[in-house]
DNA sequence: ATTTATAAACTAATAACGTTAGTTTTATAT
DNA sequence: ATATAAAACTAACGTTATTAGTTTATAAAT
C-alpha cells in the first residue's frame, strides 16, 4: 500500500534555487515558493521540514551543483591551468546561480554531516588541483584554504557590487590567481633553497 | 521650541550591533531591538526609516568602525609589514564584530552615496598601504581588489565555519599574505625584466 | 473491480513580525 | 507659564512561519 504521488524534492530544491538566483535569497519564503508551485505553503512541510529545513538542503543542493560544475571545468587539466580554470569556474558559477551561491552559506545548521561532506568533496577536489605544487600536508590545507578564500572572497565582494570602479574584473581575478600561484612557486623556491 | 529629547541614532547602532554581535544578523529586527531598547518598536520609525533603513546605517556603521580599526593598524607601517598588519587587522575585526561585520554586506541599497563613500575610504586606504609596491594605475586597482577579496574571503569562510580541519587558522592566513606579497613581487620582477 | 493503507495536500488557527495611522506625552525655548 | 515639535505610544492590518487536524488521491493487495 503505497501513498499518492506529488512533488518530489528535487522540484522543490529547483523551484527554490530559481527564485534565490532571480529575486534573492530573502526571497526563498515558504510563501512565495509554495505559491510557485501551486500549493499552500503547509503542504510543503511533507518533503522539508520548514523553513530551516528548506534553506539547509539548499546549501547542500547548491554545494554539490557547484562541485559539479568545478569538476567539468578540470578535467584534462594540471597545474597553473587547473588552477586558473578551477577558479574561474567557481566564480562563473557564482555570476551564473548569485541565490544559488549564496544560499550555500545560508545554512542553519553548518555542522551538519551531509552538508559537510558536501564541502569536503569540494576540498578534496581542491586539494588534487594543487598536488603538483608539492606542498607538504600542512601546506597543502593552508593552500587550498587560500585558494578558496581568494574564489569565494572575490564573487562575493563582486556580487555585492563591491568593486565599484569600471576596470575589468575577469583582469582582476585572472591577475589574483597569478599573482597567487606565483608565490606558491616562489614560496616553494625559497623552502627549497635551505 | 525644540523637540523632547529621546534615543539618538549612535545609541540605536550601537544596540543594534550588539544584537548582531551576540545573536546574528538574522536577530536584529525593529522588534528584539526595541525591546532591549526599551520602547515599542514602532518608535524607532521616529529614528530609522524601517528594517530597512536601520540595515542600510548598520552597514555604514559598520564600514566606518572597520575603517578606523584598520587605520589604526597601519599607522608606523609600510610595505610588506603593512601588508601583513592591515590583512590581520582585518580578519580580527571580524572576529571581534562577526555580527556587525555581516551587516557590512546586508545593506539594502549598496548603491546608497553614504555606504559608497565608507567603503571608498577603505579602499582609499589599502590604496596607500599597497603604493610601495610600484604598480601601474590598473595593476593597482587589480591589487587592492584582490587583497580585499583574500582578506573578505578568509574572514567569510572562517565565519562560516568552512574550515573544518584542525590546522590553526591564522599560520593558513599569514601565509597566505605571504604567497600573495611574494606573487605581487614576483610579477613585478617579471614585468621589470622585459 | 473493490478495498485499503499511506502520505500528500488541504483548511483553520495562532503567534510573531513589519508597517501605517492617529493620539498622547514631554522636554525645551520663548 | 505656555506653545511647539518631536518622541513615544496604542490600535490595527497584512504577511509570515508553523501546528493541528481533516480530506483526498493513488498505488498496491485482495
Amino acid at each position: 500500500m503505497t501513498p499518492r504521488t506529488g512533488l518530489d524534492l528535487q522540484t522543490i530544491l529547483e523551484a527554490a534555487a530559481k527564485i534565490a538566483d532571480e529575486q534573492g535569497m530573502d526571497n526563498v519564503t515558504l510563501a512565495i515558493l509554495s505559491k510557485k508551485l501551486g500549493i499552500r505553503s503547509p503542504s510543503l512541510y511533507n518533503h522539508v521540514d520548514g523553513l530551516n529545513g528548506l534553506r539547509q538542503k539548499l546549501a547542500e543542493y547548491g554545494l554539490t551543483k557547484l562541485y559539479d560544475t568545478l569538476i567539468k571545468a578540470v578535467i584534462g587539466k594540471s597545474g597553473d591551468d587547473a588552477v586558473f580554470t578551477l577558479g574561474e569556474a567557481y566564480v562563473h558559477f557564482a555570476r551564473r546561480h548569485p541565490g544559488l551561491y549564496e544560499a550555500t552559506f545560508h545554512a542553519p545548521d553548518p555542522a551538519d554531516t551531509d552538508l559537510q561532506q558536501a564541502g569536503q568533496e569540494i576540498v578534496d577536489l581542491v586539494v588534487r588541483v594543487l598536488e603538483p605544487f608539492d606542498l607538504d600536508q600542512d601546506s597543502a590545507v593552508h593552500a587550498v584554504r587560500g585558494l578558496r578564500s581568494i574564489c569565494h572572497g572575490f564573487a562575493s565582494l563582486e556580487q555585492k557590487g563591491g568593486f565599484g570602479i569600471p576596470l575589468d574584473v575577469d583582469t582582476s581575478f585572472r591577475m589574483l590567481l597569478e599573482t597567487f600561484v606565483a608565490g606558491l612557486h616562489e614560496l616553494k623556491r625559497l623552502s627549497n633553497k635551505k
